[in-house]
DNA sequence: TTGAAAGCGCTACCAA
DNA sequence: TTGGTAGCGCTTTCAA
């Protein structure tokens, strides 16, 4: 049996209450009686007061869950995630705030169930498609949260840390433009849910469900129509899933087929660097590779990529949900990014 | 004013427990008066049980807290912590547990505060120094943990998994040993608590405090004392963290100096990519690095390194916590290591 | 400076 | 199959 304030109270003589202030208000209590209380729960092995009793009685709880809407080894697996987390972690820290990582079940009721009954004050959530079943249920809970990127359904109060994605997709669609290239290729994860990976056709970008990978896609296709490339003309590629191999097998058949693309720009740099594994088995002339992001791994191949802050985007992410703004203004946040130019793009190679 | 369970109930007109048992207990009324409950709940907005009442009521929480004991930004920055937390969260998840990330303030009444004021049913504890403290705050609790090491305080039931660390090390070593290497340096993170970066004299190796550097060390010196060099003829160096510019900061004056080392041996893969960098930027013969860990970076760098099962480290570990095993015996789990050889060492240049 | 009383929102037992 | 009762362990007025 763990003893309890009360079995406090009763060895030492006191109330509950004057327990209780001994842990939350010390100024409540003589500091005599208060040492006497404290050495009564030593010498009964009492712990201190019981977290969730003491939350529920305050009705706050200490913690924010953070929602990756996948699988919750995702966000360790994902460099960019994982960089975003480190930011989040920080401020939390920072803010004595712990963080509460809810795994999701596969089926929508359950995971609904889990974001119900994750013990939290509010939420981060990680855009990575459609959460707004999560949102709901937040809603629902009358609790606070952030996401990582504006929302159609959202109100002028709700708070995000994004970026521009269709204009830094565009900037590095147009270097690739500036060398030169016409015929290329666009990657991006999933770009209709339940397809394989390779080859797609859409009518319109606008068709893709996805709004990150939306986004970026009609950020490359602004830059190629200005010269004249209209949507059609694009090869659209789909990899089934954000990973190196998924990329590798989604490029493959384009890689070697008649109208070989001279320019293949992804949605990330994971998938850019599935591409690169996919050129480095392959012959052929050079291909120009653009990627997403600048994971770690992105230096080291040489990757033009297009940089996001991804700690400062966590950082500001929990800082903008454990303190709010006065101003509504500003909780709404475009971090700025840059384009990167290392050796994956060259001038389309003469034939 | 948030709906309760109460209002449900007094909207359809039945008691609170019957609504509870919608929730919770399905099987303990008719599918109709469920169905009318859920209704009703949704009429008014009342999102389910409060997760705090009811963790309070049964007395279980359904998260596992995750302890490092540093920041726990770290968690996310170290290579290896990152992979072994994604073996964590698999298991977590798999189990539909949550984990709870503590941060724990600098001072140490602090850090036992947060530790007691944790809501969680157990905790998987990242054994990075000395964390006494922390297991005898949730002993005090009377909380289930697992760590990621065997205690010299342990007793028997208490449950961890690790590796042969000694061992471990001594295979790098003799690999080293083998080269024909006998000048060489040994470099671990925070050899002596409050050292700069650099040299360190030490009597013995049983005077390294922290038990994961002094495993690894003694293995590497066992390594040369089998062929007749001795703890005082090692040099001995101290990272001022385990980062590559603290490890680079380490070696630098040893380098420099007149007794270069012909092979220097780290005490994990951050620490060898600082060699490695202090290396490429000096001239002067080529030296022999090796690693511990293999992460990722290790393979892209060409280095020679121990590798530990970083995931199954975590996946095991959370397993042990959240399904005890019948046998105590399962509960001291050492995972097998590797000597992975690759072109950072080679042999003793000649002169 | 201390204590009594009143719940926080829920679940589990047992009786109907 | 349903409801009444009795707390889970704590904090917070408010009055003494």
């Amino acid at each position: 049996m763990k003893p309890t304030l009360q079995a406090v109270a009763d060895a030492v003589g006191v109330s509950r209450s004057t327990v209780s202030n001994a842990y939350s208000r010390p100024d409540q209590l003589s500091t005599a009686l208060r040492e006497r209380i404290l050495e009564a729960a030593r010498q009964l092995g009492y712990p201190g007061p019981d977290p969730t009793a003491r939350s529920l009685r305050r009705g706050v709880v200490g913690a924010v869950g953070v929602l990756f809407t996948s699988q919750l080894s995702y966000a360790f697996t994902d460099p960019f995630a994982v960089r975003f987390l480190a930011g989040v972690a920080g401020a939390a820290e920072r803010h004595g705030t712990s963080l509460l990582l809810v795994p999701l079940p596969d089926d929508a009721p359950g995971a609904r169930r889990a974001v119900e009954s994750a013990a939290v004050d509010g939420f981060c959530v990680y855009c990575a498609g459609d959460e707004s079943w999560a949102l709901d249920a937040i809603r629902a809970r009358n609790l606070p949260f952030v996401t990582t990127a504006p929302r159609a359904d959202a109100g002028p109060a709700d708070r995000f840390v994004g970026i521009d994605e269709r204009a830094a997709a565009r900037t590095a669609a147009a270097h690739v433009v500036g060398l030169g290239h016409r015929r290329v290729a666009l990657l991006g994860d999933t770009v209709l849910p339940g397809v394989p990976s390779g080859e797609l056709r859409l009518a319109d970008v606008t068709d893709v469900p996805h709004p990150t990978t939306r986004g970026r896609l009609a950020g490359f296709a602004d830059a190629f129509a200005e010269v004249g490339v209209a949507w059609p003309e694009l090869t659209l590629l789909s990899a089934a899933g954000n990973s190196r191999t998924a990329a590798a097998a989604a490029v493959a058949a384009v890689l070697a087929g008649p109208d070989r693309p001279t320019a293949i720009l992804a949605c990330s740099d994971v998938l850019a660097l599935g591409v690169l594994d996919a050129l480095a088995g392959t012959g052929g002339p050079p291909c120009a590779v653009t990627g997403f992001d600048d994971i770690a791994e992105a230096a080291e191949a040489g990757l033009t990529t297009v940089r996001q802050p991804a700690e400062e985007k966590g950082r500001r992410l929990a800082e903008l949900l454990l303190d709010p703004p006065e101003d509504p203004a500003a909780g709404h946040v475009l971090l700025p990014t840059e384009l990167v130019v290392r050796t994956s793009t060259g001038p389309v190679p003469r034939r």
